[in-house]
RNA sequence: CGGGGUGUAGCGCAGUCCGGUUAGCGCACUGGUUUUGGGAACCAGGUGUCGGAGGUUCGAAUCCUCUCACCCCGACCA
């Protein structure tokens, strides 16, 4: 048997999935566990995957009209009570303040003390607070639509959480909008699912399906909730925004109350949608592999790192001059619209290690600059969607004049892996067997990596929702836009379905 | 929140069952020498309130009680 190829990331994707995407979190430096529980300290190479993401995202906002605003961290206990569906999905998971003062215990330590009259909730998510100005904000039609985005933090105190993908505390944008019609609320609830899957698509290089979410899924309070979903490496789904159809239930909890041209009053329609920290969590788990963070280049903080290589400190200066002529010739040049960001490793570490390095952290191109490169007047280039040894020499001229290609050419790549890698797992199931052996791994006792998408048809009978949910830990994802409707049999019960769904394990 | 597991140096671990020199190893780190185009070698060195609090004992990383955190599997969720 070969000998196993040594990588840089123990275990491996295969041996064990959970215990190498922490390595990867932690060894690209992207984020650790914080002496709070539940809570993650974002480092400065993970806080500027999400930077990259915020300025994304908020111009893709902004162009459909959406204006940023920030509302309060506390949420009076009063407002949280108004929308019944809204307490019960959220009540058993909300941090409250009660306490306004801390106070000598008179053994050297504090006690807690001003109690408060009415506790506050630290928001989990805050509908009904933006909903208390809304109904200020709103009085005429001429007021609509309202459309508002938050960039926050919110707190939801998980039992079980995971770095980037369940958090007690994350990072996330909630954008909540108000509208004079149903059609309209409807129409934007999409809208910004479009914006979620092209965001997905084009910067994270993440292929998703876009899809509504079975009532057993959908968000508290909402009449109908839209998701995007991914495919892990793990073959199994991640949610990676929502969007919420909130039909008139916050409007007539929160008092949104507008006059039609007919000067009569009437209740708005509402929407909700966000995404949070927990893509940097998608972006990894879809792209990396056993050497560490793959990123793809429309997202990540630097583009290229230029490692030079230098015997003697005469030949370190003449290189650091050669690369400073490449990276002024670079300044001009433009990716995505934006300038191209570059690392010189100029650190005393050997060449191998600050490869690896960078290898690890996901940097899309590593040149190699020695005295050989120099004098051939080129670069020696190894780009992270190729194995790292799978490196070659060019003239460093054709690169710079090529660089928006080589990383278009990336971003592609990764995007295209994925995308294969979801069209593999994904299967088209119509026999019950057949879904069940799907779903079951081999080894019970160490289940190995299996499953993925099943498109199957559902009745859309919580019941059948339910049972499949308890044999096999699998839920439905969504119900896909993509696919027309088709006449077919429940994979549960046999009974008539006009479509088939999305059933996947899921994070 | 239920079941299981783990906390010993920055990281990975041994030592714990059966209490007993100064708590150890590998990697990393610091200094030096030799190296240097693919995760360098050798020499020297620093590093720990053994997760925390109590208790038992002449003596606790080791035994007992409580507690906290993390990981895995559930339930819940973005």
């Amino acid at each position: 048997m070969a000998k196993k190829q040594r990588t840089a990331i123990e275990p491996t994707r295969n041996e064990d999935y959970a215990e190498w995407y922490q390595q990867i979190v932690r060894v690209a430096e992207l984020a650790e566990n914080s002496d709070v529980r539940g809570c993650m300290v974002i480092k400065p190479w993970g806080y500027a995957i999400w930077e990259n993401i915020q300025k994304v995202l908020d111009k893709m906002f902004k162009s459909e009209g959406v204006k940023n605003a920030y509302f309060p961290l506390f949420i009076p206990k009063s407002y949280f009570e108004k929308e019944a569906e809204h307490v019960d999905g959220f009540a058993k998971e909300c941090a409250v303040v009660t306490h306004s003062k801390l106070e000598d215990d008179g053994n050297g330590g504090l006690k807690v003390g001003g109690e408060l009259t009415e506790p506050y909730i630290v928001r989990p998510t805050s509908e009904t607070i933006i909903g208390a100005s809304f109904s200020k904000w709103v009085n005429s039609y001429r007021d609509l639509p309202l459309l508002i985005n938050q960039w926050a933090n919110v707190v939801r105190w998980e039992l079980r959480t995971r770095l980037f993908l369940r958090t007690a505390e994350f990072l996330w944008q909630e954008g909540h909008t108000v509208h004079a019609s149903r059609d309209e609320a409807e129409a934007e609830t999409k809208l910004m699912l479009d914006v979620y899957a092209k965001f997905a698509e084009v910067y994270l290089a993440v292929p998703v399906i876009k899809g509504e979410k079975s009532e057993g899924e959908r968000f508290p309070g909402a009449v109908a909730t839209y998701s995007i979903e991914a495919m892990m490496q793990d073959k199994k789904a991640l949610q990676a925004g929502t969007s919420h159809f909130l039909g008139q239930n916050f409007a007539k909890s929160s008092e949104i109350k507008y006059q039609n041209k007919d000067g009569e009053y009437e209740y708005a329609w509402t929407t909700s949608w966000g995404v949070s920290t927990r893509l940097i969590g998608a972006l990894i788990m879809a792209h990396s592999d056993d050497n560490g963070l793959v990123l793809p280049p429309k997202i990540a903080p630097a583009h290229i790192v230029i490692i030079p290589i230098a015997k003697t400190d005469q030949d370190r200066e003449e290189i650091l001059e050669y690369i400073k002529k490449i990276t002024s010739a670079l300044q001009n040049k433009r990716f995505d619209g934006k300038e191209i960001i570059i690392e010189v490793d100029d650190s005393d570490a050997t060449s191998g290690e600050k490869n690896w390095k960078w290898i690890k952290r996901g940097m899309p191109i590593r040149l190699e600059v020695g005295k050989r490169d120099m004098e051939s007047e080129s670069v020696f280039m190894g780009r992270r969607d190729l194995e790292p040894r799978d490196k070659k020499t060019l003239k460093w001229n054709d690169f710079v004049d090529t660089v928006e290609e080589i990383l278009e050419e990336i971003q592609a790549n990764i995007y295209q892996k994925a995308l294969d890698f979801r069209k593999e797992n994904t299967l088209i199931i119509d026999n019950q067997e057949e879904f069940y052996k799907f779903f079951t791994p081999e080894s019970k006792k160490k289940p190995e990596i299996h499953g993925g998408f099943a498109l199957a048809h559902w009745c859309g009978s919580v019941e059948c929702e339910e049972k499949i949910k308890e044999d096999l830990k699998v839920t439905i994802r969504n119900i896909p836009f993509e696919l027309d409707s088709e006449q077919g049999n429940c994979i549960c019960c046999g009974k008539e379905s006009k479509q088939r769904v999305i059933f996947s394990k899921s994070y």
